[in-house]
DNA sequence: TGCGAAATCACAATATATTGTGAGTTATGA
DNA sequence: TCATAACTCACAATATATTGTGATTTCGCA
């Protein structure tokens, strides 16, 4: 997980929920500039913005052990 | 996923691996301070300060659906 | 092609994270 | 108990995120 793989998850559930930035950030309680920057991943948000983000669009954060990435064998 | 549950993964890992907070903090390249901060649920990391240090534990962020939590049902 | 909404960008002001230093407190083992 | 390591705290300096405003570009659709 990155800036970017996170920034395409957030854009893509903003999306399939039919939302705009706005609307999104208004709803989340961020500035647009923000909820901008992270969507294209040139964001380094802090953790209370990603998750009041992430909370707004009905998802979650978790941590996990580092899975093997094949691509990198 | 809150602040303090990320602290107490994040601390239960390190010591896990039996570093203390000065060695993990230079090896993720991050201030002790910051460190102290959010292993004690008081910080609010930025993503990269975040995902620098979950990597050097051998962690990873994942994103999901939010989970029922039955707890407040 | 043309219109309107959506998205992006630039800027300055403000808020806050990060840092190192040094001191203090707590935990651990001899 | 004593010594040492580990942890926490306070402070000031610096770096950077966040914000609103307004302009600009891109997108989706008729």
């Amino acid at each position: 997980m990155n800036a970017k793989e996170l920034g395409n998850i957030i854009k893509e559930r903003r999306k399939h929920l039919g939302v705009n930035q706005q609307t999104l950030a208004d709803l989340a309680g961020v500035g647009l500039n923000t909820l901008v920057a992270i969507e294209r991943g040139e964001g380094n948000p802090q953790l209370s913005t990603l998750l009041t983000i992430l909370d707004t669009l009905g998802l979650q954060m978790d941590i996990c052990l580092k899975t093997l990435d094949y691509e990198t064998v």
